[in-house]
This record gives structure tokens, sequence and C-alpha cells, in this order.
RNA sequence: GGCGCUAUCGUCUAGCCUGGCCUAGGACAUUAGCUUCUCAAGCUAAAGACACGGGUUCAAAUCCCGUUAGCGCUACCA
């Protein structure tokens, strides 16, 4: 049976790099049909916090990682110590005297040579004579993480281990510990890096980092994953959109790229339109309607979930994000819209107070209040007053919704209702 | 500095293992056009890459060596 394992350190949010190496793991335990293990990684008392690790574990969930176990590291040191001990009493650690006064053990490193053989590079080898002696339990009596980690990964029975490759420099140092400790050593696969826009890290310069960013902005989980199975991976076949459960079939740990890859907000604002356009329009409204209630567009509780399903309709090709609804549609909510301010100067300087007039009385005297009613009322008007349809369209949609863009203008007017449309074109015209 | 990893359009990649089908394919972004009431979406087109230098070979993006560049590690952080 096939065992991974994510480790995230608690002393931050789930990031971007994080949740792509939690991705691969979870991804080949689905793959293999093998087991998922969550170790929480909380050996640095100071910088560990309780709020971080709610919001991995929320993040991970979001995504849909689910894990089969889970464990603390702070929970374990007991087990640390004892190994340390017992790789004392064999003579291949000795102790020494911190600076805070504790006794730290420390592995002594003999010269030789490791050879790994990686999943995805190769082989890799290393001379342990560049390798200095390994502190394993420090002088405050916590373990190093490569140590930590060692004992972790053997005694939780993890085959493969899957990770970061700036993880590769530590993987010798592991080996050695393997070794020392008499445990047998698993399979490794480092993934590469991803980059942010300028070449280095990720940083929260160059934009959000955490998920729950991500996830508050209106990113699907399903377009996250699978943009970021893309970055190192590649289905074959010119296809990007790919369904996971379909990836995972065709998934090899093998075909994962060598290369960091720049992490292209672009692209994932692309994937994201993708899965919202596929996405079915109720199940969209569901996702929608805690944000609008948070805006405070719809009530608690009253508000007319087919109206919003109307809505979604509307406007789901364009949107990149769930946010850009309630930025795009926010004059279905809002009686006292905010009138962009170049649209009402490029649109509603010239008086329309006749068109407008002479508009709203058409509307108010169809019996059948639908959208092809309504275009055909407008069609009708504009022929008679000999003008392009263009030059009226333009006004009454900034009149009516403050934005240049947006749908087509007499589903705006239909979904308005006749009385909003009325008032909010009325507002314009000069007594 | 030492050790290690990597190197195809601006970006993500296919091709590389198993040299010829590569005049290097696709996607994002960009530009132009079509469609249209605007914006998206959709469709069409354009532009755009094998880091460099040596080999090996009839033939190299593909194999080998070197250089350069980028990144990582080099903690009693993880």
């Amino acid at each position: 049976m096939i065992r991974v394992r994510f480790a995230p350190s608690p002393t931050g949010y789930l990031h971007i790099g994080g949740s792509r190496t939690a991705l691969f793991n979870w991804f080949y335990a689905q793959a293999k049909r093998g087991k998922f293990i969550l170790r929480i990684e909380d050996t640095d008392k100071q910088r560990s916090k309780q709020e971080y690790i709610d919001e991995i574990l929320d993040s991970l969930g979001w995504l849909g990682f689910v894990w089969d176990e889970v464990y603390y590291q702070s929970q374990r040191f007991g087990i640390y110590q004892e190994h340390a001990e017992r790789l004392l009493k064999e003579g291949k650690a000795y102790t020494e005297k911190g600076v805070s006064g504790g006794e730290a053990i420390i592995y002594k490193v003999r010269p030789q040579s490791i050879t790994i053989n990686d999943l995805i590079r190769g082989e890799i080898k290393f001379d342990t004579e560049v390798i200095k002696d390994q502190v394993l339990i420090k002088s405050d009596a916590t373990p190093t993480y490569n140590f930590a980690c060692v004992v972790d990964d053997a005694l939780m029975e993890i085959t493969h281990v899957i990770r970061g490759d700036d993880h590769i420099s530590n993987t010798p140092k592991q080996v050695l510990l393997y070794q020392a400790l008499g445990f047998a050593v698993p399979e490794f696969a480092h993934l590469p890096l991803i980059l942010g826009q300028e070449g280095g890290r990720l940083s929260k310069r160059t934009g959000a980092t955490s998920i729950s960013d991500y996830r508050k902005m209106g990113y699907l989980p399903e377009a996250l994953a699978n943009y970021l199975l893309l970055l190192s991976w590649s289905p074959g076949d010119n296809r990007e959109v790919i369904d996971i459960q379909e990836a995972i079939k065709l998934f090899d740990i093998k075909d994962v790229n060598k290369t960091a890859a720049t992490f292209d907000m672009k692209k994932l604002a692309w994937m994201n339109n993708q899965y919202l356009k596929k996405i079915d329009a109720q199940k969209l409204a569901d996702l929608l309607i805690p944000l609008l209630k948070e805006k405070g567009y719809i009530g608690q509780d009253n508000f007319d979930r087919h109206y919003i399903v109307c809505l979604v309709k509307l406007f789901q090709s364009r949107l990149s994000t769930l946010e850009d609804f309630a930025d795009w549609a926010d004059f279905f909510f809002v009686e006292d819209i905010r009138i962009d301010s170049q649209a009402q100067k490029d649109f509603l300087s010239r008086d329309l107070s006749e068109e407008f007039r002479l508009f709203v009385g058409r509307l108010e005297g169809l019996d059948k209040f639908d959208v092809a009613a309504i275009e055909a009322s407008f069609r009708e008007l504009v022929q008679e007053l000999n003008i392009q349809a263009r030059t009226l369209i333009h006004p009454i949609r900034v009149a009516l919704t403050g934005k240049t863009i947006g749908p087509g203008l007499f589903e705006v007017i239909y979904y308005l209702g006749k009385e909003r449309t009325k008032a909010r074109l009325m507002k314009w015209v000069k007594k």
C-alpha cells in the first residue's frame, strides 16, 4: 500500500506552493489507491500558531484534498527523544552543551557517498564530506526538522516522499539518518518550485499567495487545482481543461516536469472562467448567494433564488471570479446605483429627455413585458425617430446600470422590471 | 564560496527517454478581423522559442562535454 504525506509547517497560511505539493501527494494517493497522510510540523513553538493550523485544514478541505490520517509533531516529542537517545547509546551521536544551557544531541556524519534515485529527476549523487554533523535534538529539547521528518516518515510508513525541490539538499542528510536508525529509505520525488512574476519565490508583493485569498476572491477549487496541476504536468493531446478524476487516470509521477514554473494570474483567471461557464447555473447561484448576503445585496432569508439564477445566466460567460458577479451585477440589487463618471460624461451629457420619455411610454403600453416585446418596442421607436439604435442603447444602459459594459440591454430591462427601469430613466428627464 | 537542481515563444507547455514525421504543435497574454447594442464569450488570422559554444552522426530541440544564466541548500527555521 502506497502511503504519501503532506507536511506543512503552521508558521503561515497555506500558500500556492504548499497547496501544489498537497495536490500532487493527494493526487498520487488517489491514482495508486493509497493513503494520504497529513502531518502538522509544529515543532517551532514560537512561530507555530493555531490560527494557521485552522486555516491550513480549512483550505485543504476546500480544495477537496481529504486526508486519511493526521498527526501533530508537537505531540510526538517523546518519540523523537527516544530515537535520538538510541543513536546516542549506539555511539552514532554525541551531546554538546547548547548556548541556552541544555544539551543538544548531534549525529556524527561519516564521509561516504549517497545516491538517491529521484522519481522525477533520476539519480542524484552527494558526497557527505560537505555535510556537517546534524543536530537531532536541540538544546531546548525540541527536535530538528530533518530528524523529526525522518522518524515520522519511517514510523508513519511513508512509501513516497513527494515534496518541493528545495528539499533536494536535505535528502542526503535524511538518508543518512534513515540508515543510522535502521529504517527503510522511501522513494523520493522532488517537485519543481513555483516562481512569482519576477522570477523569485512567490511573494505577497506579486499578488495573493494564500489559498484562502483565492477562495475569497471567488476562484473555484476545481479550477485552481486544474491550473496548479498544469503548472508542471500535462495530460497530452493539447488538453488544458481536464476533470480531476480523468487526470488521475492519466497521471504518472515520471511525467512531472523538472523546471520551475511561473505563476500566471491571467491564465488562472481564464481557467476559472472555463469552469464558471460550464457549471450549472443553480450551483453557481448557490456559490454566489453567500457573497451577495455579505455585500448586503440580498437579505439573509428573504431573497428570490429563482431571480438570482436568471441573473447568473446573464453574466455566466463573463465571469473570471465570483467576485466579478457582485461587481458587475450590483445594479440589480442596489437602488441608488453608482454611475461611472466617464460613462456619464460620454453618454448622458446630451439631453435625452424626449427619447427617454417616449421609450418609457412605450414600455408602459406593453401588455406583455418580455425581452422580445421590449426589443420590438425599442426598435420601432428608433425607427420612428429615425436614429441609430446604438445612439440610444448606450445612454439607456448607463442610466440603468451605471456602466458601459454588461449583458444585452433588453435582458437588463426585463430583469430590472418596468418600474425600476422607468424610475432610473425618468431621473434624466428634464421637467 | 561549496554542493545540488534546471534551461523550447513574454508565460504555461507538447516534442527529448526510443535522433529524421519539427518548415518546432497547443494554451494564456498581445495585435487585427468577424459577430454584436457595449463588455465578455465564440470564431478566424498575425506575431512570437529550441540560452551559448563545441562535439558524436548522413542527420540533433532530441545524445555527450563545456560555458553562461536562474533557482535551491549550505541554521540548535521548517
